[in-house]
DNA sequence: AAAAAATTGTCTACTGGGAAACAATAATGA
DNA sequence: TCATTATTGTTTCCCAGTAGACAATTTTTT
């Protein structure tokens, strides 16, 4: 446990490269880190997320919103971004940009001139109306390397995680 | 199941403002989506672990690459890049801040002019036996709203999922 | 041997996202 | 009432991370 000095150490690595012959690398506690696990699960699923919506031009971020407006018509801007963990100052480019291409429609409420409520327009349904099914069609499947049992699992446990209840209407 | 047009669309919006008195939204079928969750997961987990690490001025990346050196000594960057999911354009600043802080060292392996390996430095072993500790402690607990054996199921699936050994060593 | 193709790290742009300061408004307290 | 404090969205500036092109090498093919 002490601090290798050189020569031992390079002893244990022509060993251990030798251990290594192809693309196998020891993640050591690394693999036990929740937070590195999922960094890497994110970023796979993340992969496979773009293969399904290839045709779509359309990206996570921009789809979470989509859907959470959907469910919450004239959700405040704030508590948009707070329930999706975005910043509110992302938040603010999102959806101007999302104002700009006619998806959805924001609107001063009377009873509180700071704030901003969010509203899809019918061009933004009728997006939701196209993304949803691949969405659907995308999630009925297991995640890569792990059965359809495990992959519900794994939402469930994510889920009790995030406090979050499944909403997804079966 | 149809299209909503605008009017129905928004007798039903009134009526679920009521129902969301403070803080409370609906995901609808994105808490059924793999990638939402693991985004909002991996989030929260980071917080959890700038918590831990408050006192020490890193970051989840530089932690992964310190920990990956101590475990594979002589690995290629590129195989390290590829490893921990980070572009390899990435990984180049990466390394040369952190042998720049005197924590790894680059070298030219003599057998392939174009590569690059990399070793910690004494420096950079003892940086690792200062975290690892860290880690492992923060890593003992479960994760906030599960059960430990909840916490060990999700890693177990994530690293199934990831096709990761686990070597954490009891 | 020579040529073509693939790999490796690096560079230069560019984008997504965050921190901090700000103005406008609302809520709170004296 | 008036002053103070908190909230809400926005702006500006910055940094992590990516895409794509590149030079240097290695590997493969002819």
């Amino acid at each position: 446990m002490s601090a290798p000095d050189g020569a031992a150490g390079s002893v244990a690595v022509d060993d251990q490269r030798k251990d290594r012959p192809d693309g196998l690398v020891h993640f050591g506690p690394l693999s036990e880190a929740l937070g590195f696990l999922l960094r890497l699960a994110q970023l796979k699923s993340f992969a496979g997320f773009f293969r399904s919506f290839e045709a779509e031009d359309i990206r996570p971020g921009e789809l979470t919103v989509l859907m959470v407006l959907h469910e919450n018509p004239g959700i405040r801007q704030g508590m948009l971004a707070k329930s999706l963990s975005i910043k509110r100052a992302h938040m603010t480019k999102m959806v101007r940009q999302m104002e700009d291409e006619g998806l959805i429609l924001r609107r001063v409420p009377e009873d509180d001139k700071r704030a901003m409520e969010l509203w899809l327009t019918e061009a933004g349904e009728a997006r939701v109306a196209v993304l949803a099914p691949i969405l659907a069609e995308h999630e009925t499947g297991a995640a890569a390397g792990l059965s359809l049992t495990e992959t519900a699992e794994l939402k469930r446990l994510l889920r009790k995680m995030l406090n979050i209840r499944n909403g997804a209407g079966g």
